[in-house]
DNA sequence: AGGTCGACCTGGCAGC
DNA sequence: TGCTGCCAGGTCGACC
């Protein structure tokens, strides 16, 4: 499911939810979503421990406890944290007992996402090769220039590149490039100093807009209440293969790049 | 070194 | 109603 804005607007309603509160017991349904750990090195880790505070760093979510220990949770394609009563659904595979007698479910259909406890958040590679955030201060028009040089990669692969930029996943770097006017498949090293603008801009753009949409549910996305995002309808391209370009009436296409979808209109994006 | 492709999984949907 | 094939918000390791 989620990129940058669905994970930023889990992590901003878990920290109001689960502050504060300590882990009285962990159920594992399916361990397959559980890295470096067995199931009792697992529960024994974060049993009793108590929720300091919570972050994003590119897609995946950090939660730290009083003791300096972290639980990281990438939900990958398909995952959820749900906050509430205990679900019991076939996608749930792990649930968090909470303190305040509600329940925290690690909801996963396809099984990608990641639960790994650590002392260190340097033992996570995820964490320590990412690029910058898009909506922090090493992120510009200026690092975009720098970082295009011999770049040959089509410009849309760049922006899923999560060691160029964080957080951009395959809705956004749609939608990013058509607000940008930008082809999608011009070569990285290609763009114009303007385009270098507009792509900053437009990426900012498009990821404080859909967090105040409180991000996309195309499919499987819902918060951490179970609700969807609402960013759907400000939706120009992605999944409009055939419908017109809502800025000039053209066709929307889908091609495949690197092996997946996207979608951009050729009369605007040159 | 940079770029591409398959693997990891389950399930929904279109077409026959 | 099957069945088959294709598709899905991601990442990584093996390959060229």
């Amino acid at each position: 499911m989620p990129e940058l804005p669905e994970v930023e607007t889990v992590v901003r309603d878990l920290k109001k939810m689960i502050v504060g509160q300590t882990i009285t017991d962990v159920a594992i349904i399916d361990r397959r979503v559980i890295k470096d750990r067995t199931n009792r090195q697992f529960k024994q880790s974060l049993k009793s421990k108590t929720i300091k505070s919570i972050a994003r760093r590119a897609k995946g979510i950090i939660i730290q406890f009083t003791g300096g220990d972290y639980l990281f949770v990438h939900l990958k394609m398909t995952g959820q944290l749900i906050y509430g009563e205990r679900q019991n659904l076939k996608e749930t595979k792990v649930v968090f007992t909470l303190s305040d007698g509600n329940y925290l479910n690690y909801n996963d259909q396809r099984l990608f996402g990641w639960l790994i406890y650590t002392k260190n958040l340097k033992t996570i590679g995820y964490i320590q090769t990412a690029g910058p955030e898009p909506l922090g201060r090493a992120f510009n028009a200026d690092f975009i220039r720098e970082a295009i040089k011999r770049r040959t990669v089509p410009v849309k692969t760049l922006l899923l590149n999560q060691f160029f930029v964080a957080g951009i996943g395959n809705i956004y770097a749609s939608e990013i490039l058509h607000r940008a006017r930008i082809n999608p498949t011009k070569p990285s090293f290609k763009l114009t100093d303007t385009e270098c603008e507009r792509l900053y801009e437009q990426t900012v753009n498009v990821l404080k807009e859909s967090i105040r949409y409180r991000g996309t549910s195309m499919r499987n996305y819902r918060d951490s209440k179970g609700r969807q995002g609402q960013f759907m309808s400000r939706i120009r391209v992605y999944n409009r293969e055939g419908q017109d370009c809502l800025h000039c009436g053209t066709k929307v296409m889908r091609i495949v790049q690197s092996g997946r979808s996207t979608f951009f209109c050729s009369a605007c994006q040159k």
